[in-house]
DNA sequence: AATATTTTGCGTATATTTTACACATTGAAC
DNA sequence: GTTCAATGTGTAAAATATACGCAAAATATT
């Protein structure tokens, strides 16, 4: 990206994209932030984000920024919310695109390299810098809204994953509990999973089936039209 | 606004809100369009919009130029998305944040003030320029998801209105066909009607019941929580 | 004017879905 | 070894959704 003079006969604001980076494990769901290393709100926590290029849209810039900042790539990006408040950057007007990106944190390795990146439970996130904590309401309750409607929850997840660990993500997100029964009938009744065999056998009912994500079958399901209620 | 100079260190997209106007009469749903007058896309259909002001955010925004350019003040005015296509605009790299406004059909008078904006049933809408056919769908589907949850058909409803308008508001948005008993029952179990007396002696039932949506039941069943599905 | 048709309200029987719940098995904890 | 917690399975009751019949009167038809 080329610094230098850029001339407009009316003023425009930064439009710039962030990223609220959501995991999961047994611990609950989580959030990836950055730790702002310069002013305003140094010191502070904050989405990875940036400023947009004018050959990207705000998709790719939000995948580009979350791969600079954390080292992570994404399989499910997406927008949620675009926030203008007049004030809500100090250094000048700037609007921002929200994303939400989902990673199967069991399989985050560089997560680390960014030394001032952490995850932070869902329910432990500090008071936050600009207006990120308005935004992360709004990427809560939308993860909620998403996940009614289609099976998100699978991107948290890691490839092979059990009933209990299944239930947990759900309950996580939507802050409810289930019945144990009643959530494993209706999950399998969908039919969008499949049972994993992998060698071991499963002497006692106490070590839980493995089941993965059969995306063929959520494909057709989604083309008969259909109901995902949780 | 001034014109003048303004001068960044990096090139910066213009920033723009569009407003998707949905209306509701005997004839079902309708979008309310501007005829461009000037190039590009000159004579095509559009949404209308314009740039954000450095002193307003995106819905300040989105409702003054619904206003200027239909003389409409809309209740209901929501973002639903932000479109960011690298080449959207051919007039420059440009970001829109589209929103959608609902207006009662049966009280606009000055929709004609603007000459060139007409409303368009919306199995009828031509071509429109720029990405705004994209838009439209996407507006589409947030409308259809959005009335599952919260009572957004009354914005387009006058305030005193039948079952059957009710039934054909959801119909037209929903593009089902419901059972016009199963419809109403459900409609009255949620408490959020009001029989509105209008003086008039009902003798027949081929005259249907007036009703008005009750906005302080809707609050408290809000606050209980609630399902509003159809 | 007489008759047929459509629209509306109300209520009920049936199918489907959701909810609540008990027990047997076995790994883990002590 | 004994106790405790976790997991899989099935069933009865309750709630909800669906399908549909009937009567009254305005409107349309002839």
């Amino acid at each position: 990206m080329t610094k230098g003079t850029y001339t407009y006969e009316y003023p425009r604001p930064s439009v710039t994209t962030d990223c609220v980076i959501f995991g999961f494990d047994s611990d609950g769901l989580a959030v990836l932030l950055i730790e702002r290393g310069i002013e305003p709100f140094k010191g502070c926590w904050a989405f990875p984000g940036g400023f947009m290029r004018m050959d990207e849209d705000a998709e790719t810039c939000a995948r580009r920024e979350l791969e600079e900042e954390t080292g992570l790539k994404a399989d499910c990006v997406e927008q949620f919310g675009t926030f203008t408040d007049v004030n809500r950057d100090p250094r000048g007007r700037t609007v921002t695109i929200a994303h939400y990106a989902l990673v199967k944190k069991s399989e985050v390795k560089g997560a680390d390299d960014a030394a001032q990146a952490r995850w932070f439970p869902i329910d432990s996130v500090p008071s936050l810098a600009f207006d990120h904590d308005r935004i992360l309401r709004v990427a809560l309750k939308a993860l909620k809204e998403k996940i009614h409607f289609e099976p998100i929850g699978f991107e948290l997840l890691p490839e092979v994953f059990t009933m209990p660990q299944l239930q947990d993500l759900y309950e996580s997100i939507l802050e409810v509990k289930f019945d144990r029964r009643n959530f494993a009938s209706k999950m399998l009744k969908l039919g969008i999973l499949t049972e994993v065999n992998d060698g071991t056998i499963r002497k006692g009912t106490r070590n839980p089936i493995k089941y993965s994500f059969n995306p063929d079958s959520y494909s057709q399901m989604k083309a008969k039209g259909f109901r995902l209620e949780f």
